[in-house]
DNA sequence: AAATCCTCCCAAAGCGCTTTGAGTAATCTT
DNA sequence: AAGATTACTCAAAGCGCTTTGGGAGGATTT
């Protein structure tokens, strides 16, 4: 059924050697040449195997993934539709992966392992942390790496994928100033992931520029599921002087959230405005929320995308992709925000 | 630095031949001499080359992994958990993945191309539906495969890996009937997949087994989260005769049902009873919870680890495992299972 | 003592690709 | 017109393993 490269040559009564050359995209070959080879690859559908060309090449034509598994990183939806994207993309280039479940005290030597084993050319990594050891770790092990994210202090050449959550979340604070508010909570996600800590950071920053100070009361981190969500919530609510204002992590907190809002009477946009941070997961769209959400939209699944493409074509030397990337976050607004109730009581009476 | 079977070989003065079929456990090689290449291996650290094995058995020593990413099914925490016992087992056998994201609609599509792409040995499916049609599918392609649970209709001749759902929940439902529970509700997972059609058919047997009918209005099914559990508990509370006990299907649920039961102001294990089922989170656990939870147990992590021991071992020819397994969970009582209360009043009397 | 059978080991072929090192014909120099 | 380039193409060597088809030597049979 499956033709090889051998049986590839003979019928177009040309040597293995140019045929080979042909599909890889070497110089040295006719663009006629090249062009009736082609033609007899998709005629017969030739696919060179795999296991050869890893022989051959000695390349493993797979990518490593350390998946942590500490009790605080759930590998929670988040990660699932990341993961969607990578698949996606290395399926298309006929990549495998290798799963290492590890425990945070086992990294090193997992990655080690992966490193001595030969089974994979590249690694991923994601969930940064400040300082965050890995990096040293496979810049010493010289395994080509990408990571979701940036760590914080450390070594600045390395290459990421990361969105600009400072900016995002400056962005997302910045308009609920301009609508007036001026306490804005904070349902952030783990305090020592880096991630978490910049999107407080644009929250600090876009408060600062007006001269307020961020409220650490106001400010919870946690794990993005709902319940957290729920309860950072109505632990804000509860309190003597509540926010007109909150920013979600995710829009799974912000489901929490907003249960908590409805339940306190109030309503998301008027009483409350809301913006939550959009990873574009399928089955939690932030149109869809009884008041659609305001967000900072940028899709996991495009990362893990983006990120599988990059890896593939540092392992293939094929395509030119920049080391660092820090993708800016569409701020989108729906209905969610409203002018803060202060100031929406003046312009009432102004007008 | 890494020997390969050729140097191994002269070290030992011996041919290629003879160590290879020492390690791979041939009889036609002496006691003695076997154990010299052992004690060799050891020394050298030789690992063969799985690119080399790939290309001379045609093997591919790789499992492939169908992601369903349809809307309903999320990637949750359960998968994850799944996932990582898959990993596990699968890193240590040197096991690579192939990690196709498909949607249902392409899901046929999916299977034949990893099937005939010859990059995986065998694959793996879980979420089994009634009537599951994949089952059919896998073996038209006559590719090797284990499921994780069990279809309901269908062939019955397929290798599978399932917990005894029912049984569980007629186990946990029969506890809560000697307590003298006849209201018992079920917050149960999607009404689509096999897993929580016979949890739901453990219940009613328990029930109709003393003479009592299953009360449709307290059965609810929905994704596994805690939001979920949280909403379906309030809502049985809210009826005119709410249930005096309830059964879980996951944890994550019970987190969400027993916030609303405590919301109600209710004491878990004396005004309500509740069972849930513990596939074993480790963030989760049953005897954290500030009433700890009576459940039925059955580790997923244990199961993905022992589908990818099956599946690997089948692809080896080594190890003979059973086609079809059943595992019992286990019942555990702990402090959210009491006495009915109506029953309860009457022991007061009678004492 | 010859014939047969094990037991243990080996040389060599082959898996399907990439890559090295040449080789041939056509084109360009000088 | 001879030598130097250029543009294509090829044969063959490997990559590191498994597996086939023997084959030597000792033990067992007849």
């Amino acid at each position: 059924m499956a033709v090889n490269l051998k049986q590839l040559a003979e019928l177009l009564s040309l040597s293995q050697t140019t045929v080979s050359r042909a599909l890889n995209g070497y110089p040295e070959v006719n663009a006629e040449t090249r062009a009736r080879v082609l033609e007899a690859v998709r005629e017969t559908g030739y696919r060179p195997n795999r296991a050869a060309q890893r022989l051959a090449t000695g390349k493993a034509f797979s990518i490593g993934l350390v998946m942590p598994i500490a009790s605080g990183i759930d590998s929670d939806i988040h990660f699932g539709e990341f993961l969607a994207g990578l698949a996606e993309e290395a399926v298309e280039h006929d990549f495998h992966f290798v799963l290492n479940p590890s425990a945070p005290e086992d990294e090193e030597a997992t990655f080690r392992r992966l490193a001595a084993s030969g089974n994979v050319d590249a690694v991923f990594i994601a969930y940064m942390r400040a300082n965050d050891p890995r990096i040293e770790m496979l810049k010493a092990l010289s395994i080509p790496f990408v990571v979701h994210g940036r760590s914080i202090g450390g070594p600045r050449d390395y290459p990421y994928l990361d969105v600009d959550n400072t900016g995002a979340f400056y962005d997302a604070a910045r308009l609920l100033m301009q609508l007036g508010h001026q306490r804005i909570a904070l349902i952030n996600g783990p305090e020592h992931l880096t991630f978490a800590i910049r999107r407080k950071k644009g929250l600090m920053r876009a408060l600062a520029e007006k001269g307020f100070n961020l409220d650490e009361a106001l400010v919870h981190h946690s794990a993005m599921t709902d319940e957290h969500g729920y309860r950072s919530m109505q632990r804000f609510l509860k309190r003597p002087n509540p926010p007109t204002a909150v920013l979600c992590s995710s829009t799974v907190t912000a489901l929490g959230a907003v249960r908590a809002i409805n339940q306190a009477g109030l309503v998301i946009g008027t009483d409350i405005s809301l913006i939550a941070h959009d990873d574009v997961l399928p089955m939690l769209k932030p149109e869809n929320f009884s008041v659609p959400l305001t967000t900072t939209r940028s899709s996991l699944r495009a990362a893990g995308a983006r990120i599988a493409k990059r890896l593939i074509g540092g392992i293939l030397d094929q395509g030119d992709y920049p080391e660092q990337e820090l993708w800016r976050a569409e701020l989108i607004v729906r209905a969610s925000t409203g002018p803060a109730p202060d100031r929406q009581r003046n312009s009432g009476k102004t007008v």
